[in-house]
DNA sequence: CTGCTTTCATAGCGTTCGTTACGAAAGCCA
DNA sequence: TGGCTTTCGTAACGAACGCTATGAAAGCAG
């Protein structure tokens, strides 16, 4: 394993690449948003990353890794996403910007309709249930760390003390998830974007 | 077309089938709500069925055709869905119902988490896209009705003047397709029961 | 029984799937 | 230049895909 790292890190003997690794894996992670994971197919893969099959797997390893790989490229630096909603003024500033981020990103122009986790293992075989699972923590743990943010105004008193964390946070992954699907059937952002406001409305004052 | 349709019902003429169509057709819902449409294979199905290919061939058409029916099975027959929404004593109710009915059956027993609808399609290429454009026929449909009845009680007085029927009609629905996406990722029951009542608070008095 | 119609099970169609041998080619070091 | 290491394109692997040709079997009509 440490012969391997040498050997990634001091890539001054072989060969070079000849494609760039960080834009064949941009474009393999609007395959997978577009398609989904199973549906998905090596040869749309490498058409997009404009790579031939056994580079792909030379880079990547396997479909199974380059998708993690994709996903864990779609969701972002984890830490920031922690970050983000820790440092929020408010539990409510928190879940409001999760949620025109997910509008945003599930209308933009030049990507795809949805969110590509929740596209791309919706369909659930029984060989992708390890895809199913990372989706899911990925999922599981944003809602962990709102959840975290909601009891935190709880016990500073900036939210009533009968509030329940798991309710609101429960509440705004549901909307977050439902806006994926109503983005994929066609919404505009603006209609997702009443849809949050009106979602707020649910929220202690 | 008319000869096909008097053939279809005096049956006395050939071999007669061998399995019950209602209950295989009832697998076949099963197996597209675990697997999702295009990882639903013809062997899942057949499997499931209990029947062979050519069987299933000759009862349903193709793949395509058996999963429009199948899902038009699941989604139950329109008109009562539609008359459920009409009849309730407020919109507030038909909002609550359709959303009861959701929780109670994507965490089922003794069926499959999740909604089949959303779970079919999320991952679509293009060879299913008149698939995915039945499934969306479907939510928009309920939407449409659900927006009507909320417009009925703003004109009855029963919600208030400003209401906007769209956004609270679109935050239902995206609470409803969300709440797929987290039955399959394993909350229970309560749980999303929890997050409706939470979303309700939103609605206008 | 003999026809006639329909469904049955077997077997296989052509295609696409994810994945990989294999030898040639490209760059560094000696 | 001549190794040495790595990536390249070509070509193909076995398996699974959706789907179907085919002949035997099952029931009703005569």
């Amino acid at each position: 394993m440490k012969s391997a790292e040498v050997r990634s890190k001091s890539r001054k003997i072989g060969r070079p690449l000849s494609f760039d690794r960080d834009a064949a894996l941009e474009q393999a992670m609007l395959t997978f948003w577009r398609h989904g994971y199973e549906t998905a197919s090596i040869v749309d893969l490498t058409t997009a990353m404009g790579v031939t099959a056994p580079s792909l797997y030379a880079a990547f390893g396997d479909k199974k890794r380059l998708f993690l790989e994709a996903a864990r490229r779609y969701a972002g630096d984890p830490e920031a996403v922690a970050r983000a909603i820790r440092e929020a003024p408010t539990a409510y500033d928190a879940a409001r910007d999760l949620l025109t981020g997910a509008a945003t990103a599930y209308t933009g122009d030049t990507t795809p309709k949805g969110c590509l986790l929740a596209s791309a293992t919706a369909s659930g075989s029984a060989a992708s249930a390890e895809v199913q699972r990372a989706v899911a923590d990925i999922r599981k743990q944003t809602e962990t760390w709102l959840c975290g943010r909601i009891e935190r105004d709880i016990s500073d008193g900036v939210l009533p003390p009968g509030t329940s964390a798991a309710a609101l946070a429960g509440m705004v992954m549901a909307v977050v998830q439902g806006m994926s699907v109503l983005a994929r059937d066609g919404k505009p952002r603006t209609d997702l974007l009443v849809i949050m406001d009106q979602t707020l409305k649910a929220w202690p004052v």
